[in-house]
DNA sequence: TTTTTTCTACTGGTTTTTAGGTATTTTCTG
DNA sequence: CAGAAAATACCTAAAAACCAGTAGAAAAAA
């Protein structure tokens, strides 16, 4: 068998380097190439065979979630290892429902790195040990659901993480202090907390302020 | 003049690697070794003379910014240099105010780290091109400085945003309630705000939460 | 070792939040 | 238009937070 023809794609010279030395002495693969940008990568695999391409998300012009349906598209034969720090369960999901065939954090091992690389030129999708571990839990965070706020609610939240008491709320909008009072309480129950410091961690958490 | 005893420390074996690499030829600095995390750097350093520290910020188990502190306290004469994928403009200020001689983003070029590494040298302080960007921008309600925070209320804080009451937090930590009440108070003092939602939205913000 | 900082704890008093409700009016939507 | 959802407002009472000042013990730094 031919060795697999890699290119890498990274817009940190010192990953690229890095992923470079590591792989240089591997028997299986050759590094034909390496790219910091997903366009330089799409315009070389148009008239290039990839056997292999090791892919950050963060590029500067397309994101890798995408270039993973691009490149499928393009040369349905050229497998995708992602190589990124983003442990979001939403990004790992995306990018095999994308079609690439396994994700990596850059924290990983070289062992986890070729072990990988194995895998999936047999076909198979392969994760590293702590994305494993991502994809296996639900989530803290993302078990309970963002409960839906009203206009009132959230722009009251926001006057609220500003450490405004409910009679400044209430002057600021000319409402009751009561009323002020009622969309609090509203707010602390959707959200399943005792109270406004646990509300604003659990709203940063979800990302709502 | 002797070439610059050098450390490297990162979790990401990838980019220590990439970073071997790239300073291999470098006549003016040897690397002596690298880490991935805080606690075996702070057990080098204690018996070894070191010159340079390539730091980054995200580390398992102390954050860069606080290592930055522990470094220059055990030896002032070392220079660090960090090296993160951070672009906020608190942590930046952060690392700057706690020892460090420069920051570099990890997509900055070979030449912006050779330069950054000899600028520190001799004493200055040295950001890569997009960091001095970040700076120059004087972010919107960044203008008030971190406040330094001791032990305890780094870890009263924390329990605050859980949501938790005086009376909790002190059984829980063993303490009295007008304890936890006086480290709250001094806690509202120092990052000048009125009540615990306003200080978790600031610390937030600054990313100390 | 002396000085400084941090951690601890208290008194006493005011303000605000939180927890139960209930109820009317406005606004949106099928 | 009718019904639902949202916004408005009130009552009572307990719990918690906030304000201002003091001060000894412990730990860290000089």
């Amino acid at each position: 068998m031919d060795r697999l023809l890699t290119l890498i794609v990274d817009d940190h010279p010192i990953v690229v380097e890095g992923l470079k030395t590591l792989l240089k002495n591997e028997q299986n693969l050759k590094i034909v190439a390496s790219f910091h940008n997903g366009t330089d990568l799409l315009a070389y695999i148009e008239t290039n065979r990839v056997d292999l391409v090791l892919l950050d998300v963060t590029l500067p012009d397309i994101n890798g979630m995408d270039l993973c349906q691009i490149i499928k598209k393009t040369s349905l034969s050229t497998i995708i290892l992602i190589l990124s720090n983003h442990t979001e369960r939403s990004i790992i999901m995306q990018t095999i429902q994308n079609g690439a065939s396994g994700y990596l954090l850059k924290n990983s091992s070289l062992d986890e790195l070729r072990k990988c690389i194995s895998e999936s030129v047999q076909g198979n999708i392969c994760y590293s040990r702590e994305v494993m571990e991502i994809i296996s839990r639900p989530g803290r965070n993302e078990l309970r659901s963002t409960p839906q706020l009203t206009r009132r609610e959230k722009q009251i939240l926001s006057l609220l993480a500003q450490g405004k008491t409910s009679q400044v709320i209430a002057d600021e909008l000319f409402l009751s202090p009561l009323t002020v009072d009622t969309h609090r309480r509203n707010l602390l129950q959707k959200f399943e907390v005792k109270n406004v410091a646990e509300l604003i961690t659990t709203a940063h958490q979800q990302k709502i302020l």
